[in-house]
DNA sequence: ACCACAGTATGGTCAGACCATAGCAGCAGG
DNA sequence: CCTGCTGCTATGGTCTGACCATACTGTGGT
């Protein structure tokens, strides 16, 4: 594994055919999560590899959010199966910013698309609005920028969730996580959050009223109004 | 690393502080892609820990697409700082659909927006068309339904590098790795593949005259061909 | 019934060794 | 002077075996 697509002919590391085979077993034998997986041990042995090798194993899994490793004994103790694709995301965007190799108009352009779509899917399925409405309470109740920022994005993210769609939704929830200090700075600049608090209110009534298009439409008018400079096409 | 957010207070393990320090050197040295890391032995006396550890670090820096390990000396070997989370996104969706933690429905929902965008911002900025006429120009000669989708993805996939949004376009490339089973049984299932060829051509007009509502509403509609029972709202 | 304690399986870490690889430096021969 | 071979060395990849901290499990005493 680690990338199906690799010109080089590089020969298989010991660690990647473990990869392999705990994934081929998952498989076959249709784990999910909460499945234990064997231990270090005794997966190195039934291997035929050294430890170390089924530990940088588990290391990849564990980055990719598929399986915790918990010391001790009992049953919830050992390599669990998990799926927590969010920590993944996230460590993924905020390394690759970090080196500079994606741009913040990048992300937040997707954060952009994912809204558009998160905000006219919740109008079409009607969710439960009260999380949405308290997030907007918890804004105007902010003293802090960051405080603001901690509400807006349980607002937004909340939008996502009611979308229906995990992997979305992950995806929206790691993108807050990597541009919260783009967030925190918008709102400093800005100064007043009135107007993003009626963006909000505006984006809450269109969900409840179904209307998709004027959710999305109040959406794109919020992102605009947060960063003007990226939003102008 | 490895998750911001994390409820349970369990001691940071050696390798996170590796990672973490690693991320430090990376931000304040700014480096990028292409410059070199200590090699491992010399990084683990630097930071006090053992090699395995700076291992450990080392295999999740890779998972997320980070640095690239090379044996053997000289310029090129030792760990390099790349940037390639097409992999990454890749091996996490593959994983995440095998554990039956993301449905397929939510994995091809994504695809439908990421391509409803592209395609209009590839409207938008008047790419060279000329992949793009190629690729069908391939689906017209493919003797088989494997064949088929592989220029129907190098087509898609085209449509996301014009949209100039490297984030975006590197997911597009891994849904697409992730769906090729799903695409290659729609084209079993259609058996006629003018209809997608007539989509193809319709999405290329649009992009070609730079109408973005109508390139949305044809990569809208030549989705609801491929996955009529998914996109049914 | 309860509690204290030893037993034990787990992951986490370390030290040290060996291997294959691939560039590099030096030397021998043209 | 140039060319080509050869040994050196730094690199990652792997293995072994040990030790630690942790947390459940079972036992025995109260």
């Amino acid at each position: 594994m680690t990338g199906t697509g690799w010109q080089p002919v590089r020969k298989t590391r010991t660690f990647e055919d473990v990869l392999a085979q705990v994934e081929r077993r998952i498989a076959e034998d249709g784990l999910t999560a909460g499945d234990r997986l064997p231990a270090e041990r005794q997966l190195a042995e039934q291997l035929g590899v050294s430890r170390s090798s089924v530990r940088e194993a588990m290391r990849v899994l564990e980055t990719l959010g598929v399986v915790s490793s918990q010391v001790g004994r009992g049953p919830d103790a050992g390599a669990v199966l998990v799926s927590k694709p969010d920590a993944a995301l996230t460590d993924l965007l905020r390394l690759h910013l970090g080196l500079a190799s994606l741009e913040p108009r990048e992300v937040i352009d997707t954060r952009l698309m994912i809204e558009r779509w998160t905000a006219a899917r919740a109008a079409l399925t009607r969710p439960d609005v009260s999380v949405l409405a308290e997030a907007i309470a918890g804004m105007d109740r902010a003293a802090s920028p960051e405080e603001f920022v901690e509400h807006d994005t349980a607002f937004h993210c909340a939008l996502a969730e009611a979308s229906g769609n995990r992997l979305i939704a992950a995806f929206m929830r790691s993108l807050r996580d990597s541009l919260r200090r783009y967030a925190v700075e918008a709102v400093v600049r800005l100064g007043d959050t009135s107007g993003l608090q009626t963006d909000h209110r505006r984006i809450l009534r269109a969900v409840l009223e179904g209307d998709p298009d004027e959710a999305t439409e109040a959406v794109t008018a919020h992102l605009a109004r947060a960063y003007p400079d990226l939003c102008g096409e």
